[in-house]
DNA sequence: CTCGCTATTGATAGCGTCTCTCATATCAGA
DNA sequence: TCTGATATGAGAGACGCTATCAATAGCGAG
């Protein structure tokens, strides 16, 4: 898991300039008043009103109330450090590799913002349940990545097997024993996350011998 | 994976009775409404209607719409097969045999009905959604058998670590490579599933050569 | 600079899911 | 049969989200 900052596209305009002002705006006040007073309690009207933004501009930006924590510029992993592995590792050792390079390359302020950004996928049902796509869509990517490194197909049974059961590791560690009791208290800071995570595609690695 | 029949729990009151009759109508228009015009086309209102009740009875007895489809009394696997199995074996053949055993004992009818429930969880982004929670109760279900297979702590960290790579394995063979086209076209019966999960799970298990 | 084009916006109306309240009707047990 | 508990319907309403339309503001061309 790794978080790739804003992308680095700047917009030239006033017009574009505008419009990511608005966008960083709705987002902003957005999360502030998620954290204030709960994901629940605060309304899109809400948000609007803080933005200075009608509600149907708020849509115009972000699909679902959901989408303004979901968009935030953060992949699950960094693909590119992933590519940029040394081909004789095995691909759970690459992976691996590029995971610690990626939490390393990261500032404090991304952490926080990371962290936060963990924290409400793991309370609120209607961002966690989004993950289930985002899964799908890592293995897909990560099981593209190995393709490349074992000059395989990426459809490739074996290939795709490998990924599913990585993500699943993630999974099992990353989520706790009880799904109702997904409490901001229990959670563990970013730093933690990534040295079970590692710890975990390590026993893997070994094959899983139980 | 495999399907549990309805419990057995017979209700004995006439409330009680009335109550399961109204609860199985509800369920039953619903899903022949969804087949019909789609999930989306169809409302709360016109399966009130259906089944001949208030809107806000609907509510009573499923908290959303989602539930109609995931309330269904199938369970992903057959816990009870699990445990059953002989001791000498591995955890993964272990969960492979009674995934084996308890798809022999389903009769046409649940497979059929399994069959559509499939179907709507792959195919409607809301239900599909809701999934990942259920991968979590089971991950932690599994977690718990493979424990008491192997007389070791069930929040033990292998214990874990093995029951999210069995999930992530079937996550990576049960879901197609595109998560846009989820179509019912693509989609296999339940048999060929099984298979399928059958094979990944047997890779598993010689440790994922790749 | 100015004019027309286009993109962005706010206001409004509306649909559908879901919650809540209250009055009514029905069942269970004494 | 009487009494308390439970199920139901009707209605109002909050909220997320969509669609439409008119007004505004930036854009490029002349």
């Amino acid at each position: 898991m790794t978080a790739m900052s804003e992308p680095a596209a700047r917009p030239v305009g006033l017009r574009e300039r505008k419009k990511a002002r608005t966008r960083a705006a709705i987002r902003q006040h957005a999360l502030r008043l998620f954290r204030e007073q709960g994901y629940y309690a605060t309304t899109i009207e809400q948000i609007a009103d803080a933005a200075e933004v009608s509600p149907a501009t708020f849509f115009r930006y972000f699909p679902t109330k959901e989408d303004v924590v979901l968009q935030d510029d953060f992949d699950v992993i960094s693909l590119a450090a992933l590519e940029a592995q040394p081909p004789e590792l095995g691909p759970i050792a690459a992976f691996r590799a590029a995971a610690a390079e990626t939490l390393a390359a990261l500032t404090a302020d991304d952490l926080a913002r990371f962290q936060e950004t963990i924290e409400l996928t793991a309370v609120i049902p209607e961002i966690r349940a989004r993950s289930i796509d985002e899964f799908v869509r890592t293995i897909n990517q990560i099981a593209d990545a190995f393709a490349r490194r074992t000059g395989r197909g990426a459809d490739e049974f074996e290939v795709r097997t490998v990924a599913g059961a990585l993500i699943g590791v993630i999974m099992s560690v990353t989520v706790p024993a009880n799904t109702d009791t997904w409490a901001p208290e229990a959670m563990l800071d970013v730093a933690d996350l990534f040295a079970r995570i590692d710890r975990a595609l390590e026993y893997l690695q070994r094959g899983l011998p139980l």
